[in-house]
DNA sequence: TTAAAAATTTAAGACATTTTTAAGATATGT
DNA sequence: ACATATCTTAAAAATGTCTTAAATTTTTAA
């Protein structure tokens, strides 16, 4: 994701990434960057001289968001504004102007890193609910679920596929492992479990739909 | 570790990281940094302008020895040279002479990115569990813990991991060397045994969580 | 409007995993 | 080789989770 408010240069990095095999989606502020939903993103290239709110912000809300290397572009020189995004969650910076090959090359050095090194991060989020593959938690409204093994699988599905339909013989098949036999009501019961516990968190969201006859689906 | 054949800017260096919570080890060439055995070393430093064998075949065998990040320190200001180091597995640079701030917030950045064995120290700590690793030794509420080896390294596992979840079949992994048999109760015996002695130091506080079907976690 | 089908919810019993204890097996140090 | 500590195994008890069943509500379609 390419987040520069300068139209000319929004344009130029997405023709020099596209080019070198990356897909890309534009944004023309942080906060813009911030709303951005249901887009696989791997990295952000953020241009850090944003009108409106601060870089340190948008940087940390940019991490917990979408949870992936942020390479600042900035004509900053000055070291202790590098040093300041760097403990932000910074992955690293380029100076503007910047050399193509240069920037190509660090963006393929974070990249390389995340799946050389097993730090794939496996945070899932959908509105305010967040998993966590690693740790095996989830949290709703920032409060930590309290969900069992299937719950837990179940609740990930459905954020996984969020806003899609999930079908139930495709719950069965994945979160129990074998084919459903239709009369079951297994999964009726834990959908109203996961519904009263994602309700304690918070009230006001109806997070799971029925979609009558056929599955379920987080809208 | 850190690479370099200058004996007083290798002492400098080791100075500034120490000072900053670090522990290094020193070599003076790469061929040396290639031997280094036994050392748990989690991030390289390498001053590329060193004599003898090419910094390119270098870096590609350091990598393959020891598999963490390499910062190159470097005089070289073309773009061209660098460009060749990342794709050779250089995960950063810095161009000599460089400020010491910039230095440690790129290392900060990169160990930040691997979890757990972020800052090399001795001694881990959790709550008022603390693991001095050089002594094998471990207490809690300031009382010496009376571990047995596994003990001792399940606990240590689970301070290197606090707050998340350590599955069973990678404790076996890492505390034993085999893969975990589903139906052993060896791990359940060890971690009772282990939360009978931080019982006996702080009996006000449970520390190890069972997360069920899955593992442990201290929260 | 009404009957049938599907989904929700609750509670209880079935099932599975974990905890704890104790004893026998294995490993370690003297 | 002995004594000691540690590890593993086994079994029962405790606890957590899943499924089933039944009553209720909601939705669909005749």
């Amino acid at each position: 994701m390419i987040i520069e408010d300068d139209n000319e240069i929004n344009r130029m990095l997405k023709i020099l990434l596209e080019s070198n095999g990356y897909t890309t989606s534009s944004a023309y502020s942080g906060t813009e960057g911030i709303l951005v939903h249901g887009k696989d993103i791997s990295l952000i290239l953020l241009d850090i001289m944003l009108p409106g709110r601060s870089g340190d912000e948008i940087i940390r809300e940019l991490k917990e968001k979408h949870n992936v290397p942020v390479i600042i572009m900035s004509a900053i020189h000055d070291i202790d504004k590098k040093v300041n995004l760097f403990s932000l969650g910074a992955d690293d910076y380029v100076t503007k102007p910047f050399n193509n090959d240069e920037l190509l090359a660090r963006i393929g050095a974070r990249l390389r890193g995340k799946t050389g090194q097993g730090i794939v991060s496996s945070s899932l989020k959908y509105r305010d609910i967040e998993i966590d593959n690693d740790n095996f938690t989830a949290s709703c409204a920032g409060i930590k679920l309290d969900l069992s093994k299937h719950e837990f699988n179940l609740l990930k599905l459905l954020v996984e596929n969020s806003e899609k339909t999930c079908t139930k013989s495709m719950i069965y098949d994945r979160v129990w492992d074998y084919e459903n036999s239709a009369d079951d009501n297994t999964l009726n019961v834990h959908i109203s479990k996961i519904r009263k516990k994602l309700r304690e968190c918070n009230p006001d969201t109806e997070y799971i739909k029925t979609i009558w006859g056929i599955g379920y689906r987080l809208t």
